[in-house]
Formats: C-alpha cells, structure tokens, sequence
DNA sequence: GAGTAACATGAAGTTGAACTGAATCAACGT
DNA sequence: ACGTTGATTCAGTTCAACTTCATGTTACTC
C-alpha cells in the first residue's frame, strides 16, 4: 500500500519544484526526502521522477500519481475536519495569512473576540501579499487567506481554495490637508487636477499599483510617481506631510485620527476584501469561527 | 497528519469486528494492532473506541473516521489502478474467490488465456461461497469474486462494489439414466413426477438450497431432501448412480460425459453468473485482463 | 573558462517508532 | 468453577527513516 506520507512529498515536489525546497518546507534533510521519493518509486514500481537540469521533473506516471495525491491530501482534510466537527470543539492552530492594512484593521478586533469566546484556539497571523497568500495556502503552509482584490484585477482562482467575501472598502483619493503645501492641493475637487502634483504609489507588481496607474491613465494624464513604498502607512505619512497624493482604501484610516483629506471618486470604487480557505477544510470548527469572527469584525468597523 | 495505516487498521476493526481478527488478517500481532489504534486515537484527539463486553465498538467519532477513512482507502486503490494503467502493464497477482463449478468449468480455461497472453501476471484463486466471496472482496481480501445468483435470490448489494454478468446458466431436473433403479425415474418427465422420489440438495443456508425448495413447492410438494453436501460433483456422483435426483445448473455438466438424463423445466430457469470488484479498481488493467478472459472462456463455453 | 553556488544522491551511522512475546485482566459460555 | 476468547500493558528487539558527510552534476558569474 502506498504511504500517505511519501506521496505527500510528491505531491510537494510538484507544488515547490525542488527537493532541496520541499526539505526546508517539512523541515527534513534534502537526503531524507530524495531517499523516500526513491522508496516511493520502488513502491510504485515505475520511474515517477527524472532529471532536468539540475532539478527533477515528473515523468507521466509521476503526473499521475500527484494528480491522484491531491485528491487524497483533501480527503485527509476532509477526515480531520469531520473529526474536529464530532468534537464540537474551537481547539487547535489556525494560520493565517494577511495583507497588511486587514492586520491593522480587521484582525485586531477579530483576535480579540477569538481570545474570548475560545480561549483554547491558537490562531497564528503571518503578513503576506496576496497573491503569494493565495498560493501558500493552497499548499497547506497557511488555513486561511485574507485577501483584497481591486476592481478589475480578480486574483487567481486555484481549484479547491474556496472563497467568501468579508467586506468592500471604498477607494478615494487622498491629499494633504489644507495648507500644508503646494496650494494645487488645496484646490483639488478630482482626480483630473492631480495631474501634475507627486503621487505614491505601491511597488511595481501589486495590483493596487497597476489599477490606481489605470485610474490616471482614464482620467487623461500619467502620474508622476515620485514615491515607491508598499507600506500604506507610509503612503499616509507622505500625504500628511504634504509631500504626494495617493488613492487609499478605507481601510487604512481606521484607528489613526484623519489628518489629511479624502475626496470621494465619482463611480466610488471599491475593493473587495475576501477570505479563501481550502475547501476540504469546510466546515472545521476552528476555522469557521475565525472567518465569523473575522465577518463580525468587518461588520462593525465603518469604513464610508 | 493522520497515518493511512493506523486508519486502515480502523477501518478493518469496524469491518471485521475483534483486534484478533484485524491482527490475523493483517499478519500483525493483536498488541501491535491495539497499540496503534491507541496512537491514532491520541492524534485524532478523541476516542474513537469503547469497550463492550470483551470487543471494541466505535464512538460516534470513530463512526466518522472510518466513514471517512473509506473514502481514502477507495482513493488510494483508484490511484494505484490509475498507476498501474499508466504503465500499460498486466502484472502483479489479483487474488479471485470463485464458486465451485466456476472453479471446475470457466477458471481452467480463463486461467490458461490469461497464462499465455499475459506470462507476469499471477492469479490466485480460492473457493468460495458466494455471499462470503462478496463480503471479503468488499473488505480487500480478494480483488475479484465470481459468484451466482439464483432467480429471485438476489446476493447482497455492497456498496462500492461493481456487479458485471459473466454468463447465464440454464438449471434442469437431473436424473438417473434410464434402467438404474426405481421404474419411476424412466417415467419422470417433469418436477411434479419426482415428489417421491429421493433428492440431494445443497445444505440450508446457501441460496441455490431455498430456490430448489421454493422450486418443489411450488410443483405442489415437500422434497423428500436425503442427501445433503455443498459439492454439486457429488451430487451427480448420487444421481449417475441412482439414488437421487437433483436440480443442477448447466455448467457442473462440463468436462464430464453426461451420464445422467437431463429435463428441461417448464419456465426454463436460468441463474446467473457475473463478477464483482470493487469500484475503486476500476480499469485496474490486470483486474481488466482478468475479467476479459473470464468473459471470453464463458462466451466459448455452451451451457444449454 | 575556471570558480562557485545550487541541487540531488549515495554511504555510514543513529534514533525512534513499530512490532513481538509474555503476562495480566476481563467477559462470556459451558 | 473453568476454559476460551479478547484486549491491553510492559519490556525488549528490530527495522525503517532520518541526519551528516561526501560526491557528482549542472548552471551561473566574473
């Protein structure tokens, strides 16, 4: 019979291309995982591996057998879900994984409720982009994903990750209070009269960039991106200086006291915040009173 | 992560009842069996087990898990199969349980097929009465069963196991040959002629003996059941030598110079023979092979 | 094109998990 | 009451899986 735990480390190879990675991830040696993908072969009785360069690729057979483990891996989930469920017990690890304004606006509220309500959960937060967010829970390194999405810009759908949306966050623009600078700043009513003034923006790559770029671009002008900073509390400090301008999401005003000023865009947009979890963790105790507790959170905070 | 193992072991406590039982089938020692369902008691957070009386029965939680666990176990005999497809080959051992006159009649002749056509694959074959053959092929001791179903004896319908007709076997009076013994065997020409008479029969509890018995009364008598045994040889071994008459499927006249007189009934009553795997197998290309040449030997065959 | 970094694998040795066997206890049937 | 059957515990053993170290190969760099 085959061992659950080798084909695991198949179906890892697959998602993380070398066996030097897959070693770091599940904390072996690299010689341990390449001496149990060769049992592995010898179980199956055909080559699932061969050389590629200096890394290894899946033979056919190998295809197979990785497309067949990743039913089984959910299966599995599957299983220790349904037991927790017998259990009716909140108990456990949850890992999550964040972009940084829902850090700073969500979780904390939401980690307070959890404290409360099931002191015996441990529920572990790691900042993360997401797209990267996205991907690392599909290969079981986080439970949960809390993710944004901007207009437009849908993040990639992986099979069996499964979504619901939390919450929509209004995007305006941000200018420098009255008087703290150039006087264009004062006057600005629309995104049209910040064709000329210093725009930060997030890195080249993240979706905010390119769509507040697009937004620009639609309003007729190029914007002078002067500052480069994927930190929206750098993007704040910025503007409230007086030194650029930026479209923020609601979101990233909650807690600090407003000193700079927002102007609401015609066709109001908004992101999406959404959650994603794998769906052969449906229905874990755990899991679900995060998200609800995440969800309840999302819905007391007031972000209009 | 749970271990395939220890849930296997699970898995067959609920199937076969007693740790002995698993331990034996298994070729573990009980302690060995017992101290691993300890194990995956502790991993799974839970009891899963609870003594009553002098066995194991299963808590609610445990009820879950193997429910669950019979799903992994289906995926990875589907994955193996679908290993073994890849590979195109027909090898390995595929162990059958079959009824004695398919041992006696379609196996030698399949078995010779399958000998020639495909040199690496190893058949192994035990008798077995039908209903048991399903319930062991059903909890993987056997991986293929050829059985019989009387007309209205419809045999057990397990889920996860795949029914495929093999062949149709027409059932007649048997008769000693003319001039044997008692005057009214040459006279007999149909059941209600043998209401007197001496019959062998199967032992009660098989299904063939209640529908040979529903077969009498329904003529409008009790058989006179004088000889009982399991072995349809022997039966004709007591009807060859004048001392009963019988209700006999076609196939047992095979090989054998009929010395016997057959009459045909009225309804032309027929059983019918077919093969059961279970379902998670499926296209298991030596399984596959194994049917085929069992399909063909009993198409060569003629039974009426 | 030599030097170096990244990757896979093999050999040798170590550790720990899993198994066996003996002993014990409990439940059931005579 | 006694023998049988079943489960479990304990102590000891075995073997599979892991680590470390060494080797070979490929790719990138200057």
């Amino acid at each position: 019979m085959l061992e659950m735990k080798r084909l695991r480390l198949l179906w890892e190879l697959h998602a993380r291309g070398t066996i030097a990675a897959v070693a770091e991830a599940l904390n072996y040696s690299p010689s341990a995982v390449s001496q149990q993908l060769a049992v592995l072969e010898r179980e199956a009785g055909a080559p699932l591996l061969r050389r590629s360069g200096r890394t290894l690729e899946l033979t056919p057979a190998g295809e197979v057998l990785v497309a067949e483990t990743a039913e089984l891996l959910a299966g599995l989930e599957r299983a220790e879900a349904a037991l927790h469920r017998v259990r009716e017990e909140v108990t456990g690890t949850i890992k999550v994984a964040a972009f940084q304004t829902a850090m700073l606006s969500i979780l904390p509220g939401a980690l307070r409720r959890l404290r409360e309500q099931y002191p015996a959960l441990r529920v572990e937060i790691m900042q993360y982009e997401p797209g990267a967010a996205l991907q690392e829970t599909w290969i079981r390194s986080f439970d949960l994903v809390v993710a944004e999405q901007y207009p437009g810009h849908a993040a990639q759908h992986l099979p069996g990750l499964d979504r619901q949306a939390l919450t929509s966050d209004p995007i305006r623009l941000a200018v420098p209070p009255h008087g703290t600078g150039d006087p264009r700043f004062d006057r600005a009513r629309g995104i049209e009269d910040l064709a000329q003034l210093p725009w930060v923006m997030e890195p080249h790559g993240a979706a905010t960039r390119h769509w507040a770029e697009q937004a620009c671009r639609t309003a007729g002008f190029e914007p002078d991106v002067r500052y480069e900073t994927a930190d929206l509390q750098a993007h704040i400090a910025f503007i409230e200086s007086g030194n650029a301008v930026a479209l923020l999401p609601g979101l990233v005003h909650l807690g600090a006291q407003p000193r700079l000023r927002l102007i609401e865009l015609p066709d109001r947009p908004h992101r999406t915040v959404f959650t994603a979890a794998r769906a052969s963790q449906d229905r874990h105790p755990a899991l679900t009173a995060v998200r609800e507790a995440l969800a309840a959170e999302a819905a007391q905070l007031s972000f209009e």
